[in-house]
DNA sequence: ACCACAACCTGGCCGC
DNA sequence: TGCGGCCAGGTTGTGG
């Protein structure tokens, strides 16, 4: 669920939270969360430790440790956090809580079980395989360009392998390609040096836009603090099927593309790739 | 390196 | 009301 902003938007608003925080207690209710270590040495190495800084990469949420060891979180599709006083109650589907030295308890909530916690001491053991950050100064349409050219899988699967770049997902990647005016079955190898330039702003201008409200709510996701964001409301064609393009009105079109569902604008979109 | 597909999970929604 | 089928913002693994 969450793609790069919704992660951003929730790392953001847990930061004044948690940093400094020093964890007292970890309880882990499904045991499956925890990808390693085992899940015993896992509660054992947390505990005790302060968090000196909350970061993001990709999808991941990272927190330095001063043990000297990252606590990583990938929420998937519908992993949640929020922090709460000791004595709130347990919702439905929460499988962690970490509480705090100041009274405050981390809750980890997730329908449908997909999201991870990891704890290593190098994080590139998690996340080295990652594409570059699609909003730091120093990606480039050339970086771009590099990891697609010679590929010939449709430009929206490469969009959404996080090697390419790191954050995107099903609605940005539409979102994007929307802005570009590329169709997402095109062959990506096949874009051509000013398609790859168009997507590469559009990648930068859509998540900056989904950022400013805070990521879309679109069912299960909801930021710690319970604003929900407004992304869902700015969408140009992800889950608009029938609807008039923004653009030229032409009704939106939905297409399957290697299992996800794919929304674009045939007028705006020409499949001329 | 590609694709299709299954798996991992739960719940909402739609049609019958 | 109930049931089957399909859908969902993600990732990983298998087999062809």
């Amino acid at each position: 669920m969450p793609e790069l902003p919704e992660v951003e938007t929730v790392r953001r608003e847990l930061v004044p939270l948690l940093t400094s925080r020093r964890i007292t207690r970890v309880e882990i209710y499904w045991h499956r969360l925890i990808d390693r270590p085992a899940p015993e040495i896992f509660v054992q190495h947390l505990v005790g430790t302060s968090i000196t800084a909350l970061r993001r990469r990709g999808k991941y949420l990272i927190f330095d440790l001063d043990s000297g060891e990252h606590w990583l979180i990938h929420l998937r599709m519908t992993g949640q956090i929020y922090v709460r006083q000791a004595q709130a109650p347990i919702d439905a589907h929460t499988h962690a809580r970490v509480y705090l030295d100041d009274g405050g308890v981390i809750h980890y909530r997730d329908q449908r079980k997909f999201g991870r916690f990891y704890l290593v001491r190098d994080e590139d053991q998690v996340v080295g395989d990652l594409g570059p950050e699609p909003l730091s100064e120093d990606w480039q349409p050339e970086d771009l360009a590099e990891r697609i050219r010679g590929r010939r899988a449709r430009i929206k699967t490469l969009l959404l392998d996080q090697r390419v770049v790191a954050g995107l997902g099903n609605i940005y990647a539409d979102e994007a390609l929307f802005l570009a005016r590329i169709h997402p079955a095109c062959e990506g190898g096949r874009l051509t040096e000013a398609q790859v330039r168009r997507l590469h702003r559009a990648i930068r201008q859509v998540l900056l836009e989904a950022l400013r409200a805070r990521g879309s709510t679109m069912s299960t996701y909801i930021p710690p603090s319970e604003r929900r964001g407004e992304y869902q409301q700015q969408r140009r064609v992800y889950r608009r099927k029938g609807q008039p393009c923004p653009v030229c009105g032409t009704p939106i079109e939905h297409m399957k593309l290697s299992g996800r569902s794919t929304y674009f604008c045939p007028r705006c979109q020409p499949f001329s790739c």
